[in-house]
RNA sequence: GCUGGCGUGGCUCAACGGUAGAGCAGCUGACUUGUAAUCAGCAGGUUGUAGGUUCGAUUCCUAUCGCCAGCUCCA
């Protein structure tokens, strides 16, 4: 939605209509801000009362008759000290009052003549032009004033925003939709992972899921040998002094779960790169062997706050596909393109769409100015020189440095940081890091920490939602199934099943006394790609006949060419 | 962690101050079936947990745990 056309005016309009509703409604609100979102508007109220969903349709009522009156919104400009004297009281107001820029007009956005709003705008010219727009207020939350922790938590009356009637309930609809492919009633349903109250946030993969995770994980594997990565394992568990080295202990300390072992504090590994860093340091290296490319799947446990906690996407224990670059400034560029490319191979393979982020240096961070500048723009040469496009997110780095982030989206369109491409000064510093160069003189290394799936755990959230279950052939945790008409068919069945099996095709055969189509109903809800039904007739003519996700239905076939056909699917990966 | 909502058998849902009900799944039996649910029977819960109010609580109140949405934070 680009600022100022139609729909984003629409919707900033329709949000100042709601405030003027709300304020009708409880004239002791105070009113804060208002902005249009990806599919409405919403606006954040300090009110002492908790807005329920049962007044929803009351506000919604309310807002209908100011459209409906045509009331006009007009533009003044103010001097500051009008505009203060306007929004006295309003502790919000006046502090955005106070923060905007000496010399900026002020515009203030009257309603009607009773309603004004500080506001940039711009706005529809009456709200006559809002009598088609359709919206629907769908739920109040709690949210930070200027989105800071520190301050008073507000409330967010928030609103679904359309043109038309027909676009909000095409909008609603897809809602509706995205429902049934969430991936922790996918997961339950298709057997694929449970997380138990017993451990919130600790996940369980089920033999299902393991399947498909291990498939990832095999991929993973056979993608980064190509790619010149080896791989290493390194301990759960390490001591307090190891994290006091690497940073965490001061910038990460209240993620980390720590135990005491005789008389020396150790921490569960929230991250793998000190564990990665003692191999490095392990031996000595030559600037022969960089850049080294150091891979682990490595489980990491933090301790997230428990409002944060949903599903595969937010967890407290998962295995990130990390590795470690260790390389001389020379290499930086190239091995930042290298992984950009590894990452985009990927998420084309499973067809995701992604956005990519680079995230600059936070407030709570350790290093130096020129340290943190040289790898930023290092950072900022890899994707210009790759043409990607990006967006800049102030602050968001890493506390040890910037990072690239690649975003995937899930059913309901939000969006997760799976990938990220980190580069790092301060930890081959921290540890005293260093190779012999070809001068003879030792020099520090640099790092990258980077992931592709980012944790399995949430790329196979996204992967689930993503293909509302039914996986492509390859990741199908069951890819046939055969299903005997009756029991006469059972051995021919049998028979199916040892040639499918012996080919590594994962299959089974459902002999059970039911009637086909009850079968049939069955495979189809776990979204098994293909069933083969065997009945009197095939028996006869050593055919099958198969069944394909998607409506496809053919009979006669030799199972021999259906296997020929499986298997190429298989191997190409065919989504 | 914060704000709001929710928490009934494996799953989906009903009842809502007066001794908890259905469908699916499960088990048993019959049926041998041709492309998305064959029929019958049986079994299964004291309503997240702990208190409280009440003659009586799944239903009301308090606390707590968990889940969901959003905020904050993040792979």
């Amino acid at each position: 939605m680009e600022k100022n056309d139609k729909l984003f005016v629409m919707r900033h309009s329709l949000a100042h209509v709601l405030a003027k509703a709300l304020m009708s409604l409880h004239p002791k609100t105070k009113l804060t801000i208002g902005p249009p979102v990806d599919d409405g508007f919403y606006y954040d109220i300090d009110f002492d009362e908790s807005i329920l969903p049962e007044e929803f349709p009351l506000i919604e009522k309310k807002m209908r008759e100011i459209i409906n009156k045509g009331e006009k919104f007009e533009r003044k400009v103010v001097s500051r000290k009008e505009a203060a004297k306007l929004f006295e009281g309003n502790e919000y107001k006046e502090e955005l009052i106070r923060e905007l820029p000496e010399g900026e007009e002020i515009s203030l956005y009257y309603l009607g003549d009773d309603f004004v709003d500080l506001c940039r705008g711009p706005h529809v010219n009456s709200t006559r032009e809002l009598q088609n727009a359709a919206f629907k207020i769908h739920a109040v939350n709690g949210a930070y004033w200027r989105g800071n922790e520190k301050n008073k938590m507000l409330q967010r009356v928030y609103a679904y925003g359309y043109a038309d009637k027909k676009q909000l309930a095409e909008h609603i609809a897809m809602l509706e939709e995205a429902k049934k492919r969430d991936h922790r009633k996918l997961g339950k349903e298709l057997g694929l992972f449970m997380i138990s109250p017993e451990g919130p946030g600790f996940p369980f993969f089920l033999p299902n899921g393991m399947i498909i995770k291990n498939l990832l994980i095999d991929y993973w594997r056979d993608l980064h040998t190509k790619a010149g990565y080896v791989e290493i394992s390194t301990p759960i568990m390490l001591s307090q002094h190891l994290w006091q080295t690497s940073g965490h202990w001061d910038h990460y300390k209240n993620n980390m779960y720590t135990t005491k072992i005789d008389d020396t504090l150790f921490a569960i590994k929230p991250m793998n790169c000190p564990g990665g860093i003692l191999v490095y340091k392990n031996s000595p290296h030559s600037y022969r062997d960089l850049p080294m490319r150091v891979g682990e799947l490595g489980i990491v446990h933090r301790h997230e706050k428990s409002g944060e906690l949903g599903g595969l996407l937010r967890v407290r224990c998962f295995t990130q596909d990390d590795a470690h670059i260790f390389m001389t400034p020379a290499q930086i560029k190239d091995e930042i393109k290298g992984v950009v490319k590894l990452i985009n191979e990927v998420y084309s393979l499973f067809g995701f769409t992604y956005s990519v982020e680079l995230s600059t240096r936070p407030e709570n961070s350790m290093g130096s100015d020129e340290d943190w500048e040289l790898a930023t723009d290092a950072l900022k040469a890899a994707l210009d020189d790759l043409k990607l496009d990006y967006v800049i997110n102030e602050g968001d780095g890493a506390f040890y440095g910037p990072k690239i982030d690649f975003h995937l989206h899930d059913a309901i369109g939000r969006t997760w940081q799976c990938g990220t491409i980190q580069l790092d000064f301060q930890l081959p510093l921290r540890f005293e890091l260093e190779y012999t160069g070809e001068d003879g003189a030792k020099h520090r290394p640099i790092m990258i920490h980077r992931v592709v799936y980012g944790s399995i755990e949430r790329f196979m959230g996204i992967l689930i939602e993503h293909f509302a279950g039914a996986f492509p052939v390859w990741l199908a945790p069951e890819q046939v199934r055969i299903l005997p008409i009756t029991d006469r068919a059972n051995d021919y069945g049998s028979k199916i099943l040892d040639e499918l099996k012996a080919l590594g095709i994962r299959a089974s055969l459902d002999d059970r006394n039911e009637k086909v189509g009850y079968k049939i109903r069955e495979a189809a809800s776990m979204k098994i790609p293909y069933q083969i039904i065997v009945g009197d007739e095939e028996v006869a003519n050593e055919t099958i006949s198969i069944r394909g996700r998607g409506n496809e239905n053919k009979s006669g076939l030799k199972l021999a060419e259906f296997v020929e056909r499986l298997l190429q699917e298989i191997k190409s990966k065919k989504i």
